[in-house]
DNA sequence: CACTAACGTAAGCCTTGACTAACCTTCTGA
DNA sequence: TCAGAAGGTTAGTCAAGGCTTACGTTAGTG
């Protein structure tokens, strides 16, 4: 279950929402509070989009008495990185395997 | 509506049915008809992949005769990891502004 | 001009997910 | 210990989106 922690970062990172939470506690450490003051939505949603970040790695918290103070990980965003990157080096090895072995097609290469 | 291409691609990349799409295409050129065979969902499930990866500018387009042949479009990942380098930079701008216009709080720094 | 192959498109279903309102928890201070 | 502040949690709503079935479209072929 740690091994799909950046699928659910690049999740996390789809809605526009958490990027701009995200670009917030990039270089800051600020709390759930001055976080949901920042957008026009419930402070329940902000909280929920912070999980959700945390799941994925992308944020750290610390709590502060009643206060929970949040800020970006680097390390999340660039295990994203690193996912895009595999994505494009690692179908040299996957891509002809699967489509040669499942499909079967007889793939007459189109002219050139 | 160009600007959000970026934005696109990255929703495009949070499905992970269309990231094995693009990594079978990624230095392969294939046909419509043989990438759907690699997977056991329906043709036209597939068809609606391609026209979202196509829209986001990850992959391109080619006729030949009555097959449609895909390929990966590097550029479009290119776009995406500048959109995640700029999230992170740009928030030396952005995030102080937001936070202190919007919300006025007095923030009392909590220790440290 | 049929006929067929290879695809995309449209409509509908069902699940996921973002949001709100109401509630519960934890910590601080008088 | 009681009140208030900060913030997470739950239940429910509504829209987005992935999937399938049925249909339309375009290009070769006899």
């Amino acid at each position: 279950m740690d091994a799909e922690r950046p699928d659910e970062a690049l999740r996390a990172l789809a809605e526009p929402r958490r990027r701009a939470i995200l670009q917030l506690v990039a270089h800051d450490e600020l709390s759930a509070g001055e976080i949901a003051a920042t957008f026009d939505v419930t402070r329940p949603a902000v909280s929920q989009h912070l999980t959700i970040l945390k799941n994925a790695g992308l944020i750290t918290e610390r709590r502060d008495g009643t206060r929970r103070l949040y800020r970006g990980e680097p390390a999340g965003l660039q295990a994203v990185r690193e996912l895009l990157d595999e994505l494009w080096s690692s179908s040299l090895d996957v891509a002809r395997r699967l489509v040669e072995a499942d499909a079967g097609v007889d793939r007459r290469r189109a002219a050139r």
